[in-house]
DNA sequence: ATGGTCGGCAACCGA
């Protein structure tokens, strides 16, 4: 069966909640993971989904700054966060789908938002960038994201690193640019050997082709600079290889009234 | 070479 999984750093579920009302109508992903809601638990518009068919829902926010949520139209047995780098920053949360969402073999499905790192690249004078860092190793380590053989697992998100030449609208200008540095986009794919995850959007898109997720607000005008990064992922475990039969990246959302500066992900991934 | 824009939340921080 076709499951139907997107990513999308909204920043902030409030303000934009009939954006995302208008994206559910139209696209019907049965889950929904969402990053930077900027949202305490307590005042998520948990009730704005039930209405839209997403019943099930794993929030991990906190007052301003941050958040994730996992909102489902099927169940999931139950949910996990982890924190990293000892900060109580709500930057992770996991679902299980197993049983109650009619499957016989469980699938894990992690949602992550990667510290941005700030402006400047060097980690001796910049403790964001230091931070950001040190959340990739601890990802790395981390036992959990280190699926095994036969380990059903998605890893979503706005992973903050645009790792190839083509993720980027300009490799040789983005060199010393936070997201694009050789040392994160090394960090980054240190993390995706560890898991042995795979990188569903270039599989299906491989290089040289461009893949964006991301457009400034800085721009006079995104779409005719067309200046974008891909920030956002959606990685699968060995077990899922070759599973995601699509990638549909929603750039028309970032031609929204008020939009986010990310566009939603989907995946389709046949479990 | 520089500054450009958002959102939260009430002065700036984070992106």
């Amino acid at each position: 069966m076709p499951l139907k999984i997107t990513t999308w750093n909204i920043n902030s579920v409030r303000l934009r909640i009939d954006l995302v009302a208008k994206f559910l109508k139209a696209a019907h992903p049965d889950v929904l993971c969402l990053q930077e809601t900027k949202c305490p638990d307590d005042a998520f518009p948990l009730k704005r989904f039930q209405r839209l068919g997403y019943e099930h829902a794993a929030i991990n926010g906190q007052k301003g700054y941050h958040g994730v949520a996992v909102l489902s139209r099927v169940p999931f047995e139950r949910f996990d966060v982890h924190s990293f780098c000892g900060k109580t920053d709500c930057r992770h949360i996991s679902v299980v789908l197993g049983e109650r969402a009619g499957l016989r073999d469980p699938l894990t499905l992690h949602n992550f938002y990667v510290p941005a790192g700030g402006d400047e690249p060097d980690p001796e004078i910049n403790v964001k960038f230091r931070h950001k860092l040190d959340f990739l190793d601890e990802m790395r380590e981390h036992p959990s994201l280190r699926p095994q053989s036969s380990q059903r697992a998605i890893l979503v998100g706005d992973l903050n690193v645009a790792p190839f030449e083509h993720d980027v609208w300009s490799h040789k200008q983005m060199l010393r640019v936070v997201s694009h540095t050789p040392v994160e986009c090394e960090k980054f794919d240190l993390v995706q050997k560890a898991g042995n995850w795979i990188d569903s959007m270039r599989v299906l898109t491989p290089e040289p082709e461009k893949l964006y997720t991301w457009w400034s607000y800085r721009a006079a005008d995104w779409r005719a600079a067309d200046r974008g990064r891909r920030l956002d992922h959606i990685w699968t475990s060995d077990a899922l290889a070759g599973r995601v039969s699509k990638i549909k990246i929603a750039k028309d959302y970032r031609g929204a009234v008020r939009p986010s500066d990310h566009v939603p992900v989907t995946a389709t991934v046949e479990i």
